[in-house]
DNA sequence: CGTAGGTTTGAATTGGGTCAATACAGGTGG
DNA sequence: CCACCTGTATTGACCCAATTCAAACCTACG
């Protein structure tokens, strides 16, 4: 009853399993979706090389680990370049709410520009690497090119917005709008990352979908097979198959809102 | 049953009810509570002159006129001079759910952020005033003053910390703590800006507060009898006055988080 | 003074929570 | 290789907090 979402998480002390310098080469980060990142696309060539070298080092990070913990300052962002982490609030007596999933390509670290500490945790639900770019370096950078800074606050407003979308969600939407909501959430931003939008692996636990959307676990399993037994959707598990985009849209319509849409527009390629 | 907030806002075309420009001894914004803001402390001389003429435009909004719509393509960012304004998303058919208030001193319009048109209506609950600022300015200014730049990120990164307790409340708390939360947070907010901790007046109805906290407004109605019974709270109709700030403290911390005072703390001075 | 919008309060209903039992998958060690 | 064990998932039965429906009461304002 004490850990909500249980797993041993590692060592809370050892967040980082390896920093690796890059080397100039390396810098370019070759395979790395940070290249998928949406960068401003009027940049010179010398603006380029510049973005490129904001990439201090990379860094794998077991399943468990963390990124950061609450509390630290901070230091980088980082853009997950494989893998998949969930960010949550509070956890101090075993308490946690989580606020957000994190996937290939999308820059994790923001909620620590306010007041220069991080107020979450970041963990790794699987294997995974990120790219590290010095806070610093980047509103250097901004100030320097400034469709680097207006980019830079692109990212940061449509976190706004998805945050917005949430309070929406948790604000006014039944169990199975809001997992439905969730799945065709997943689905956009797999997709805008090349992958699958119909079939997918949800990494996370029951438990952490149900706190992210504000649900108890059984609430979630039941929500998934009510979906299944509507052929909306396959679910095996953790696996997912998306029988009927439409549907699924119309559910989160109907009582959901006008712009519930909105949320799934909003940052699906953050 | 098809307007969730009801009241007549005015005519929505008519967002503005005046713009009158700014005499440059005007532009120093008196009794503005602009001032009030929090600017960064180490400016020279001619650095808070630019602040200072930062300011475009003041603009009375008369009660139930719009600051701006949703879809409206950003344009300034505006600090409450004086008034009561609420922000809504949504509202296409009738339905809106509330995203936040904003009172005297705080700064509205950073919902537009990101994609450069604004994804929420901001509406007057009261007669209000607001000093208008374009967004053009203040990032150009922001790349000429790093210390106004670095501020201008706290300040958007403190409005992702918000949101983010917000969040926290509407997954995890139950319909009193929720109550209990935003009258804790008001309080906060309103001693910051010099107004009384523990009396004030609440300028939005049942069923904004309903919607802002993601409940009907007959259980806001009953939450806030159930704390005047147990002596925590007076409430008479829109008035209120905190008897005991610990008490209705401990209510939160139990159920709520550990971390749940933080969202007391996040940008109550925004 | 009358009306409309806002608020309070009561009674009935229900969606999601809680408790509990079972099933399942993945990893460990004998 | 299999038995075991732990964490996770599913499903059922019951319960409760919040919603819904409804009525009465305020209070602000034309």
């Amino acid at each position: 009853m004490a850990h909500a979402t249980g797993k041993k998480q590692g060592d809370p002390m050892r967040a980082v399993d390896t920093i690796r310098p890059l080397s100039p080469i390396q810098s370019e980060c070759p395979n790395c979706a940070f290249l998928e990142w949406g960068w401003p696309a009027n940049l010179t060539a010398g603006e380029s090389r510049n973005v490129y070298d904001l990439v201090t080092h990379q860094q794998p990070i077991a399943q468990g680990n963390f990124l950061y913990q609450a509390g630290l300052p901070l230091a980088s962002l980082h853009v997950i370049s494989s893998g998949f982490l969930k960010t949550s609030l509070g956890d101090q007596e075993g308490r946690n709410q989580v606020t957000g999933f994190c996937m290939t390509g999308e820059l994790v670290g923001m909620d620590a520009i306010g007041i220069g500490k991080h107020i979450s945790d970041t963990v790794a639900l699987e294997a995974s690497r990120v790219c590290g770019m010095r806070y610093a370096d980047l509103t250097d950078l901004g100030r320097r090119i400034p469709a680097m800074q207006h980019h830079f606050h692109r990212v940061l407003g449509a976190e706004l917005a998805r945050d917005q979308g949430i309070m929406l969600l948790l604000g006014v939407m039944n169990a199975q709008e809001r997992v439905a909501m969730f799945l065709l959430n997943l689905s956009a931003r797999f997709a805008a990352h090349g992958y699958s939008a119909s079939r997918f692996r949800l990494p996370m636990t029951r438990a952490e979908i149900g706190s992210y959307l504000g649900l108890k676990l059984e609430t979630v399993s039941r929500a998934l097979s009510h979906l299944h037994d509507q052929k909306m959707i396959l679910i095996n598990g953790k696996d997912v198959e998306l029988k009927s985009v439409p549907d699924l849209r119309r559910m989160i319509g109907q009582h959901g809102s006008p712009n519930a849409h909105s949320l799934l527009a909003v940052t699906p390629a953050l």
